[in-house]
DNA sequence: TAAGTATATATTGCATAACAAGGTACCATA
DNA sequence: TATGGTACCTTGTTATGCAATATATACTTA
């Protein structure tokens, strides 16, 4: 699969999994890649990007099966950002849906 | 306008416009520009990434308005690669539209 | 005729983001 | 004790969009 058309578009989708409910990292990776081919090496690092960015706050939570998960919650900035994104996507995903 | 979202649909689209009609960088930068916001500094190494690639050949041909134009044409290899981007397009586009 | 604008192509250096590969650590179970 | 699932993270590589800059021709207008 073309890297390259990921480029952007996985900020949305996090931010758009965050928003329905908090989750961990490791639950968003298993979440997207049942439908868009990703790795680890992906997601943690554009995780820390949204929190250092101001748009998810943290928490860390034990659990019975591996070690801590740290869960992301969408803030207002985050909210705002999903909004901006989701309109540009679209648009942007229309006028070249007209360009083919 | 997000950066990251234009990476690769660029050659989608400047393929699918060579598969049109053969037409020259100048042209390809105004007829893609009507609707994205874009740059010649995007484009023309664009241009000259595609053809490296063995996905369109160059023709040059005088011009009464300015330079010289370099006019591109679609090879067997760039139809193929169009394809390939269009479908991988189709349906990452799907897959992000049920994430939403 | 000089200046500005449109046409036309090209390059350099920067910023960004996806990914492979590797690492750490916990727990269950075979 | 070895395997595999859960859970996190980092480093280095690679690709690409873009601002800025450069060059050159042709037309328009002051």
């Amino acid at each position: 699969m073309n890297t390259q058309f990921k480029k952007g578009l996985l900020d949305l989708c996090v931010l758009a999994i965050i928003e329905k409910k908090e989750t961990y990292g490791y639950e968003i990776v298993n979440l997207i890649a049942e439908t868009i081919e990703i790795s680890e090496g992906t997601i943690y690092p554009l995780l820390k990007r949204l929190t250092d960015q101001g748009y998810c706050l943290t928490r860390l939570a034990e659990s019975k099966q591996g070690g801590a998960r740290k869960y992301y919650k969408l803030t207002g900035l985050g909210k705002k950002q999903l909004e901006t994104l989701r309109s540009q996507w679209q648009s942007l995903s229309n006028k070249v849906g007209k360009l083919l």
